[in-house]
DNA sequence: TACGTGAAATTACATATGTAAACGAATTTG
DNA sequence: CAAATTCGTTTACATATGTAATTTCACGTA
């Protein structure tokens, strides 16, 4: 099952913090989208069903958790780019980066002392 | 305009070598997708009204060409996932495969040789 | 006990996407 | 020239997604 733009907005605020009531995850999202509170409800039912995300009963409401972890789904979207733009390869994707001139100093130092493992 | 999954697989088609009849792109993706003419008709459509191809008459028929170059569109996915996943830095993601142990010996051989400039 | 409230569940509706079939015009063929 | 074939164009339909409004249900309160 895939989890859509706006859904893994939703699921990273609770990646940050859960278990975490609606309400709450509505403030945290009041900032970055102009959402209504009842579309975020919706969201958090659509997780549910896709069983990314679970809720356990705490008095009259909810309180939501990610089942999903965040690690799995970076490595398959990452892993779904790679695959089909750069033939599953990570190096042509710095290349590409590189020649783009979007590495930064810090990336480059970064990625020396990964390099140097 | 976003391209689709199924969009982009006749992009490659395209990218790979243009104009090319619309005949053409269905016997280049009876390989690897399992569609109708139909469907690929469709999908061609659907890119030229997002101004993604454009066609040029040739006698009866149609050559289709990109009219979107795959660099730039390869630009906004990767910088798309990024931004999304990583804080839009390129060593984060990197590390990611490291710990993953997704970077083959030649990833690491390419990226020294990458990093070295 | 009837009533207002707050939360969740259900319903709504437009656009995007996957996947085609049907239709129509031009062209080739019998 | 009538029929068949070949393209492109239009229409179709189900599921996904963005974005909410409406309904329902359990509870605390008047």
């Amino acid at each position: 099952m895939q989890i859509s733009e706006a859904e893994s907005a939703v699921m990273e605020v609770l990646w940050r913090r859960s278990p975490m009531a609606a309400e709450d995850v509505v403030a945290a999202l009041e900032r970055s989208q102009d959402w209504q509170e009842a579309t975020i409800k919706t969201l958090l039912n659509r997780l549910l069903k896709k069983k990314a995300v679970e809720a356990s009963k705490d008095g009259r409401r909810y309180l939501y958790s990610p089942l999903l972890a965040r690690e799995d789904w970076v490595q398959a979207q990452s892993k779904g780019l790679l695959d089909r733009l750069f033939g599953g390869r990570v190096a042509p994707l710095v290349a590409h980066f590189s020649e783009r001139s979007k590495l930064t100093k810090k990336d480059i130092a970064d990625l020396k002392r990964l390099i140097a493992e």
